[in-house]
DNA sequence: TTGTAAATGGAACGCTTGTCTCATTTTTTA
DNA sequence: TAAAAAATGAGACAAGCGTTCCATTTACAA
C-alpha cells in the first residue's frame, strides 16, 4: 500500500554513479513514462541538476508528477532529493583538469619548497599532452605511417635532449621486430652509418631548439642521399623542416629549463607501434 | 536615477572568467557588503551555482537584497541571471578530466584507425602523470634529494625500456654541472665503471617488471661497496627496494605494451633538478 | 467481457522564491 | 557640523515552485 512513499530504510541510491546503476538495472520494469523519464535523465544529467521540476518534465515530454513518481520509484522521497544527487555529481568534479593543473603551476610558480618542483615538471608534461592531443595533424600522421611502414630500415637521428626518445624508439622498433639504427655518436662513426642509408629506407628525426648542429648537418646529408625522413620538431622554421617529407610541430612545455618529453614520447611511440601494425597488416586494414 | 536596473548595453561578463576579472577589477570601489558578497561569490562558486537567493545571502551574512544589488551592480539585470554564469561554468567543464580520458581510452579501445593508437599513448601518459601526482611520497623525496645532493658522484643505472630515462637525468645533470655516469653497457665495462663508486657517491637506478637482470646485478654490487641507492621502480616486491636506501613506487599505465614514460620522466626531472637547486642553496633554504 | 490494479494526466494547494520598496543607517561632501 | 548621497536592512508581494490529490485511462487476470 505505501505505494509512492517508501521508506527511507531501503537503500537510496546517494551517488550518481549508484544512481545510474540503478536506474539502468530497472530499466526494464519501469512503466512507460517513468522509463521515458529514466531515459532522459540519463542523457541529459544537467538539465536535471539545473532545471525545475516543470521545465524538466516538459524537456522530457512528461508531466511533473511523473517525474516525482521516477523520483519516489528509486526511493527518494521527493524530486528535490533527487535532484541532490545530480548537482552533486557537478560539484564533485569540483577539481576539474585546468583546475587542477592552474593549482599545479601556481604552486610550482610561486616556489615553494621541493615538491613545487615536482609539480611544476607534472604541469609541464601534462600540458604538453593536451596540446598536441588537440593539434596532431591527423594527415600528416597518415603519411609518416605510410612512409616509414615501408622502409626497409628505420633510421632513428636525435642528440642531446631529443636522444632519449631516439633511444625508446630504437627499443620499441626492435620489439616489434622492425629493423633500425639507432645514430648514436658514441664511436664517431656517423657518417658511415649514414652512408648505408638509401631511398628504400626512412629515417625519424628530432630536433628541438636549440637545434644540435650534427642533428641538422646528418639530416642534410642524408635527405640528399634520396632518404625520406620524418621529422619532429618545434615550428616551422625550424631547419629541420626543410629536409623533411613529413614533419610534426610538437610544443613541448618546459619547467625550470628542461622541456618535457611527454608529447614527444607519445607521437614517437604511437608512430612506431601505428608502423608496426601497418606492417603487420600488409595496409589491408585501412580506413575508408 | 537607473541606480540599478542597468542597461544590457554595457558589457555583461557572460563566462565565468571574465566576471571573475571583473570583480578582482573593481573590489576596491565596491561598498562594504558588496564587496562581502563578491569575496563569497568567487570563493564559492558552487554555493551560488546551486543555492537560493536567501541560503545565499544567509551563508555570506548578507541580505538577500544585497545579493541582488551586487548582481545589477555588476550589470545583471537580477540575481537569476549572475547565477545562470555560474550554472554554466559548472556545465561547460562538463568533460571533465576523467571523462576526457575515458573517451580517449575507449576510443583508442574500439581500436579504430591509427589516431586510436596515438590517443592511446596519450591516455595513458595522462593517466601515469595523474597516479603520481596524487602517490608521490613527499618524505621520500625529499630523502632522495638529501642522499643525492650529498654525493661526490651521481651513477645513473637503467637498461632498456627504462635507459631513455637515465639519458635524460644524464642529459640534465651535465646541464646542472653536476657529476654524473651513466652505466651503459655499450662497450662492456660496467664492471669497471661500478668499481670507482664508493660510499661518497650515490645511484639513480631505474628498473621495471621484467627487470633486467643486468639492472639488478649491478645494483646489488654497488650497493655491497656502500653506495646508497635511489630507486625508481614499480612495486614493493621489486628486487630493486632490496637494494635501495629510498625507492619510488610508480605505476605507469601502459599501451599495446609499451609503458608510458612520463611519470618515470616527471620524477626523474624533479630530482635532478631539486638536486641542483639544493646544491646550489647548500641547504639553507629549508622548509621550517 | 468484467473487475481490479497500476499508470497517467491535470488541476489545486501551500510554500518558498526572487525582486521590489521604503525606512534607516552610514558615508561623503561642503 | 549640516546637508546630501550612498548603502543597507527588512518586510511585502506576486510569481513560480514542488508536491499532492483525484479523476481518467490503460493493462492485465479471471
Amino acid at each position: 500500500m505505501s505505494l509512492g512513499g517508501a521508506t527511507m530504510d531501503e537503500r537510496v541510491p546517494r551517488d550518481f554513479e549508484t544512481l545510474r546503476a540503478t536506474i539502468l538495472e530497472r530499466r526494464q520494469s519501469l512503466p512507460k513514462r517513468i522509463a521515458q523519464i529514466a531515459a532522459y535523465a540519463l542523457d541529459n544529467p544537467d538539465d536535471i541538476a539545473f532545471g525545475t521540476a516543470a521545465s524538466i518534465a516538459a524537456s522530457a515530454g512528461v508531466q511533473p508528477s511523473t517525474l516525482i513518481r521516477f523520483a519516489q520509484q528509486l526511493g527518494f522521497d521527493g524530486f528535490t532529493s533527487l535532484q541532490l544527487v545530480f548537482r552533486e555529481r557537478l560539484r564533485e568534479r569540483n577539481s576539474s583538469y585546468d583546475e587542477r593543473l592552474a593549482a599545479l603551476r601556481a604552486k610550482a610558480e610561486e616556489g615553494a619548497g621541493h615538491r613545487a618542483i615536482f609539480d611544476g615538471f607534472v604541469a609541464a608534461a601534462s600540458t604538453s599532452l593536451n596540446d598536441i592531443s588537440r593539434t596532431l595533424n591527423e594527415d600528416h600522421f597518415e603519411d609518416a605511417i605510410a612512409v616509414l611502414a615501408k622502409a626497409e630500415t628505420i633510421y632513428v637521428l636525435a642528440k642531446r635532449r631529443s636522444y632519449p626518445v631516439a633511444s625508446y624508439i630504437a627499443y620499441a622498433l626492435g620489439k616489434l621486430k622492425i629493423r633500425n639504427q639507432l645514430i648514436e655518436s658514441a664511436a664517431g662513426l656517423n657518417a658511415e652509418m649514414i652512408g648505408f642509408a638509401s631511398p628504400r629506407d626512412a629515417v625519424i628525426a628530432i630536433s628541438f631548439s636549440p637545434y644540435a648542429p650534427a642533428t641538422i648537418e646528418e639530416a642534410r646529408v642524408i635527405s640528399e642521399q634520396g632518404v625520406p625522413i620524418v621529422a619532429i620538431t618545434d615550428s616551422s622554421f625550424s631547419p629541420l623542416a626543410q629536409f623533411a617529407r613529413v614533419w610534426f610541430e610538437v610544443a613541448e612545455a618546459d619547467f625550470a629549463g628542461f622541456r618535457s618529453l611527454s608529447a614527444t614520447m607519445a607521437l614517437a611511440m604511437a608512430l612506431t607501434v601505428a608502423v608496426g601494425e601497418k606492417r603487420r597488416d600488409g595496409g589491408r586494414k585501412r580506413k575508408a
